[in-house]
RNA sequence: GGGCGUUUAGCUCAGCUGGUUCAGAGCAUCUGCCUUACAAGCAGAGGGUCGGCGGUUCGAAUCCGUCAACGCCCACCA
C-alpha cells in the first residue's frame, strides 16, 4: 500500500462515517450489557452549529466512544428543541419580510408557516454534528414537539394540575414587549445602564404655602400609573407629609401618602412614588395597602388609553417627552446621572416591563425539596463540584415557575374555559368535555362551547422531561427502554443552563421516575477567543466549525478543542490548537508508514528489540491505567495529553527508534508483530479522541473482515506493569541525552562512532545494546577510569565519559564541571542545614529524615566525582 | 449588597490529605540539523522569589488571616 507523506482527512472522514452508519455501529438496543447513556442537550431546531456545540458534542462523543470500548452498551440520543420564543421570533421576522403580520393570521395558519420553517431549516445542526464524527444513534432522533414528546408534556401538565401543583393567577411577570409574552425570571438578564434619576415635584393638596414633596425616580413616564406616595414612618424629614394627599404632576390626580418601612430613608428624598402596575415592589405595596392599579402600558410597550396622556407613544419616547413637559411646568426639581440595573429579555434583548397579567405557575417548593439532597450528598455528582453551591442557593430560594408563554409555537396549555366561567384541564378535548359536563352539570355542552387556553408552555417545560420522554417513560412508564437506559450516565452541558434545564430535569426525574435523571453532570466552560472574549457574531471572532474541519480535519479540530478544556474552565480557542491536532494526526500517519514499510523476515530477534518491547509494554500498561484513572475523574484533556505523549515521545521517539532496522534492512517477525500489537493498542486509546484516523489505520494494520470496526473493540485496562524497567529506562534516556548533548556541543556527526566509559558500576547493563544503537557507539566500557580529555556527565551518582581525543575544549569542560560542582555544594548545604536542625531531626518523621540522609550521601558522592574530574582536567 | 471561583514559565494549565533535587506539562522561544516515517519533522537548550503582606510549622505553591486584581452567580433600593 502506498501512503502519502501527509494525512488527508477529507479522503477518509466521509467514508468511515458512512461505514459506521451502514453497519449500524451507533445503534443501541437494550441487552445484557451495562448501559451507558447520554441524552444530547437538544440544540434549537433551526440553529446552526457554533463552537460551543463543537466543544460540548466533542466531549459527549469522547465519553460515548470510550464507554463503548469499555464494553458498555453505549447509547447517545440526539434531538432538537422547538425553542419556542427563538423560533417564533424567527418565523415572525420572516413573515414580516413577506409583508405578513402575525396578527393577521389565524393560529393554524401561523403554525403552518412555523412547521414549514422548521422542516426547511430544522435538523441542519444534526447533519453538521456528523461531520464532527458524533456517534449518536440517529434512529432515535427526537424533537421536543414530536408526537411522543408533546403527549408527554400534556400528560405531565394535567398530572401536576391534578396534584394541585399548577395554578393560574394574576402576578407581576416579566413582560417582553417585543415577543409579547411573559418570561420566567431565569430568562431575564440584568445589565447596568447609565440612566438618569429624575426628581419630580408632587404638590401637597390643600397646602397653602405651596409646598411639595420631591420624588426621585428613574421612570418618570410611569407617573400616570401612580396611586400613592410612600414614606418611611420613621423618617423625620418627611413627618409633615403624614396623612396628607399629594398631586401627581401633570396628571393632577390626588393620591394618598402611605407609610411603610420598606422605603429607604437615605435614598433620594425618602419619598417613593407607588405604581402598582409597573414595579414589583410597588405591586407588593399595592397589595398590602389595597391601592388601585392603573396599567398604563399596552402589551407592546406603548402608552395605553388608561394613562389618559401620551397615548400610543413608545415608553422610551415618553420618558424624554415627559421630562420636557415636567420642566416646562416647573415640576422637575433636577436630573442626576444614575447607574442602575435594568432587566432585558434573554431572547429579544429589549427592556423587560414588569406587568400584571394572568399566567400559569408551577409550585416549586415540592420539587426543590426532592432535588436538593442528592446533589448535596454527591449521589448525583457535579463536575466541577463548585456548581453545587450555585445549585443549592437557587433551590433554597426557589420561586414558582411561570410556565405560560403568550406564543403559538409550543405546547398549547390543555386548559379549556367553560362558557359560564372557570375551566377544566384535560389531555384531550373529549376528556375536557366530559369533565366540563361533570363540573357544570350541563350534559348539553358541545365541544365548541369550550375554548382552549391560547397560551403555550415555556420551552423548558418540555426539555425538563427529556431524559424520560426520550425513552417514552412518561406515556409508557416501566417500558423496557426506560428501565434499561434510565437513569442516564452523564450529562454534558454549560453552567449557563443549570437552572433552566439541569435543575429542572433533576426535579422531573424524581417526580416521575423516583430517581435521578443522570449520575454525573459535566459542566463545560464557555468557548472564548484566544484573548478571552466571548465568541459572538458581532465581534466576528467566532470561527465556522465546518470551515475548521475542512482545514484541519475533524480529528484535528476535536483535539484542538480538547487540548485546553478542563471541566468548568472557559476555553480560549485558538486555531493553533487545531494545528497541533492536525500535526499529531500527521505524526500518527507517518509512524504507520514507517512500520508498514518494513520488510519482515524470519530472523532472530536482536537483544535491543527484545528489551525495547519489554520496556514499551510496561509503558503502555502504565498509560492505560493512568488514562483510566483520568477518565474516571472526567479529566479528559489530561487523558488526551497522556496518550499524546505516549504516542509521540515514548512510542515514536524512543520505541520506534530503538527497534528500527538500519536502512534497507528487514525486521524480524517477532518484533514486527509485537510492534503492530502496540500500534493497535495505541489506536484504540486514541480512538475516542480522534475517531477517523484511528479507524483508517486500524483497518489497514491487519486484514479486517467486512463490518469490523475499531469503534467496538475493547480496551483492556491492565492492573499491573513492570515499574522497575520504566525506572531503568528513565536512566537510559538521560545517558543517551548526555551523549547527544556532547555530540551537539562538539559538533560530532551521528555517523562518527564514539565510546562510552562508565566510571564505576553500570546501573543499567541490560540496556547496553539500546544505548549502543541509539548513540552509535563502538563500545561501552564499564568500571574503567576515564580517559584523559574525555567529556563527562553524571546521571544519578554514576559518572559517564566520552573520550574525544583532541576535540575537547578544556576551558569549556572545566566551566561546566565547576558550575555543576557549585550547584551540588549548594544543594548539600541546604540538606545539611536541615539535618543539623535539631528540631527537624526530632520532629520530622523517620522516612523524611532518611531521604534527607540519602540526599546528603548522593550529593557527597557526586561532589567527590566532580572534584576528581576537575583535578584530572587541571593536570 | 451578598456568595463563589481564579491568580504558578511568554501563553493555556497540572500540582490530591504540607516533606522523594518539587517547582511541572503542552504550546511558544532559542541553537543545531532538509539523517532514507514525518521540516505539519528530528536532536538539544533557556525560562517562574508559585498575585502582595502577615501567621501556623522543623518544613508552605500546598494550611490560616488579610489586601489586591480579574471572572462568574445571585439580589426588589426607586
Amino acid at each position: 500500500m502506498e501512503l502519502a507523506s501527509k494525512y488527508n482527512p477529507a479522503e477518509v472522514e466521509g467514508k468511515w462515517y458512512q461505514y459506521w452508519l451502514d453497519n449500524k455501529l451507533f445503534s443501541s438496543k437494550p441487552d445484557g450489557r451495562e448501559p451507558y447513556t447520554i441524552v444530547i442537550p437538544p440544540p434549537n431546531v433551526t440553529g446552526v452549529l457554533h463552537m460551543g456545540h463543537m466543544l460540548n458534542n466533542t466531549i459527549q462523543d469522547i465519553l460515548v466512544r470510550r464507554a463503548r470500548m469499555m464494553g458498555k452498551n453505549a447509547c447517545w440520543v440526539p434531538g432538537t428543541d422547538h425553542a419556542s420564543i427563538a423560533t417564533e421570533a424567527k418565523v415572525v421576522n420572516r413573515l414580516a419580510q413577506q409583508g405578513i403580520k402575525k396578527n393577521d393570521l389565524t393560529r393554524e395558519e401561523f403554525l403552518k408557516h412555523a412547521w414549514a420553517w422548521t422542516e426547511e431549516h430544522g435538523g441542519i445542526i444534526l447533519k453538521q454534528l456528523r461531520k464532527l464524527g458524533a456517534s449518536c444513534d440517529w434512529d432515535r432522533t427526537a424533537f421536543t414537539m414530536d408526537e411522543k414528546r408533546s403527549k408527554s408534556v400534556i400528560k405531565v401538565f394535567v398530572d401536576l394540575y391534578n396534584k394541585g401543583l399548577i395554578y393560574r393567577g394574576v402576578r407581576m411577570v416579566n413582560w417582553d414587549p417585543k415577543a409579547l409574552t411573559a418570561l420566567s425570571d431565569e430568562e431575564v438578564i440584568y445589565k447596568e445602564e447609565h440612566s438618569k434619576l429624575f426628581y419630580l415635584r408632587y404638590k401637597v393638596e390643600g397646602d397653602t404655602e405651596g409646598r411639595y414633596a420631591v420624588v426621585a425616580t428613574t421612570r418618570p413616564e410611569t407617573i400616570m400609573g401612580d396611586t400613592a406616595m410612600c414614606i418611611n414612618p420613621n423618617d423625620p424629614k418627611n413627618q409633615w407629609l403624614k396623612g396628607k394627599k399629594v398631586i401627581v404632576p401633570l396628571v393632577n390626580r390626588v393620591i394618598p401618602v402611605i407609610e411603610d418601612d420598606y422605603v429607604d430613608i437615605e435614598f433620594g428624598t425618602g419619598c417613593l412614588k407607588v405604581t402598582p402596575a409597573h414595579d414589583v415592589n410597588d405591586y407588593m405595596l399595592g397589595e398590602k395597602y389595597n391601592l388601585p392599579s392603573i396599567d398604563i402600558f399596552n402589551d407592546d410597550g406603548t402608552i395605553s388609553e388608561k394613562a389618559g396622556m401620551y397615548v400610543g407613544m413608545d415608553r422610551f419616547d415618553v420618558r424624554e417627552q415627559i421630562a420636557k413637559d415636567l420642566a416646562a411646568a416647573d415640576l422637575l426639581e433636577k436630573v442626576e446621572a444614575y447607574t442602575n440595573k435594568v432587566g432585558f429579555s434573554e431572547r429579544t434583548n429589549v427592556a423587560i416591563e414588569p406587568k400584571l397579567s394572568m399566567q400559569w405557575f408551577l409550585k416549586m417548593k415540592h420539587f426543590a425539596d426532592m432535588a436538593l439532597p442528592p446533589v448535596m450528598n454527591d449521589e448525583l455528582k457535579f463536575y466541577p463540584p463548585k456548581y453545587k453551591n450555585t445549585y443549592r442557593y437557587w433551590m433554597e430560594n426557589i420561586k414558582d415557575w411561570c410556565i405560560s408563554r403568550q406564543l403559538w409555537w409550543g405546547h398549547r396549555i390543555p386548559a379549556y374555559f367553560l362558557p359560564e366561567g372557570g375551566f377544566v384541564v384535560a389531555e384531550t378535548e373529549e376528556e375536557a368535555l366530559k369533565l366540563a359536563k361533570e363540573k357544570t352539570g350541563n350534559a348539553q355542552l358541545k365541544p365548541e362551547d369550550l375554548r382552549q387556553e391560547e397560551d403555550c408552555l415555556d420551552t423548558w417545560f418540555s426539555s425538563w422531561l427529556w431524559p424520560i420522554s426520550l425513552f417514552d417513560g412518561i406515556n409508557n412508564p416501566g417500558n423496557e427502554e426506560i428501565k434499561y437506559y434510565y437513569p442516564t450516565s452523564d450529562l454534558v452541558t454549560g453552567p449557563d443552563i443549570i437552572f433552566f434545564w439541569v435543575a429542572r430535569m433533576i426535579m422531573a426525574g424524581y417526580e416521575y421516575m423516583g430517581d435521578m435523571p443522570f449520575k454525573n453532570v459535566y459542566f463545560t466552560g464557555i468557548v472564548r477567543d484566544k484573548i478571552g472574549r466571548k465568541m459572538s457574531k458581532s465581534l466576528g471572532n467566532s470561527p465556522d466549525p465546518l470551515e475548521l474541519i475542512e482545514k484541519y480535519g475533524a480529528d484535528g479540530v476535536r483535539m484542538g478543542m480538547m487540548l485546553s478544556a478542563p471541566a468548568g474552565n472557559d476555553i480560549l480557542f485558538d486555531d493553533a490548537l487545531c494545528e497541533q491536532g492536525r500535526n499529531f494526526n500527521n505524526k500518527i500517519w507517518n509512524a504507520f508508514r514507517l512500520v508498514k514499510g518494513w520488510n519482515v523476515v524470519d530472523a532472530e530477534q536482536p537483544a535491543h528489540a527484545r528489551i525495547a518491547i519489554e520496556w514499551f509494554d510496561a509503558m503502555l500498561n502504565k498509560a492505560v491505567a493512568e488514562i483510566d484513572n483520568l477518565f474516571s475523574k472526567y479529566r479528559l484533556s489530561e487523558a488526551l495529553m497522556v496518550v499524546y505523549k505516549l504516542f509521540w515521545d515514548e512510542f515514536s521517539s524512543w520505541y520506534l527508534e530503538m527497534i528500527k532496522p538500519a536502512y534497507g534492512q528487514p525486521i524480524d517477525k517477532v518484533t514486527y508483530e509485537k510492534t503492530l500489537g502496540f500500534f493497535e493498542t495505541l489506536l484504540k486509546l486514541l480512538h475516542p479522541f480522534m475517531p477517523f484516523i484511528t479507524e483508517e489505520l486500524w483497518q489497514h494494520i491487519y486484514e479486517r473482515k467486512a463490518g469490523e470496526s475499531i469503534m467496538v473493540q475493547t480496551i483492556h485496562a491492565e492492573s499491573s506493569y513492570n515499574e522497575s524497567i520504566i525506572a531503568s529506562f528513565e536512566v537510559v534516556k538521560e545517558i543517551i541525552g548526555g551523549i547527544r548533548t556532547i555530540r551537539l556541543q562538539k559538533n560530532i556527526a551521528q555517523k562518527e562512532m564514539l565510546t562510552l566509559q562508565i566510571v564505576g558500576e553500570n546501573p543499567v547493563p541490560d540496556f547496553n545494546t539500546v544505548i549502543t544503537k541509539l548513540c552509535n557507539l563502538a563500545a561501552i566500557e564499564t568500571g574503567v577510569t576515564k580517559t584523559e580529555g574525555a567529556s563527562s556527565f553524571m546521571v544519578g551518582t554514576t559518572e559517564y565519559a566520552v573520550p574525544l581525543g583532541n576535540l575537547i575544549n578544556k576551558e569549556e569542560e572545566l566551566k561546566k564541571l565547576e558550575a555543576d560542582l557549585k550547584y551540588q555544594e549548594g544543594f548539600l548545604q541546604s540538606v545539611l542545614k536541615k539535618l543539623n536542625n535539631e528540631k527537624f531531626v526530632s520532629k520530622a518523621p523517620a522516612n523524611i529524615i532518611e531521604t534527607e540522609r540519602k540526599k546528603q550521601a548522593d550529593a557527597e558522592t557526586k561532589i567527590a566525582a566532580l572534584k576528581e574530574s576537575i583535578a584530572a582536567l587541571r593536570k
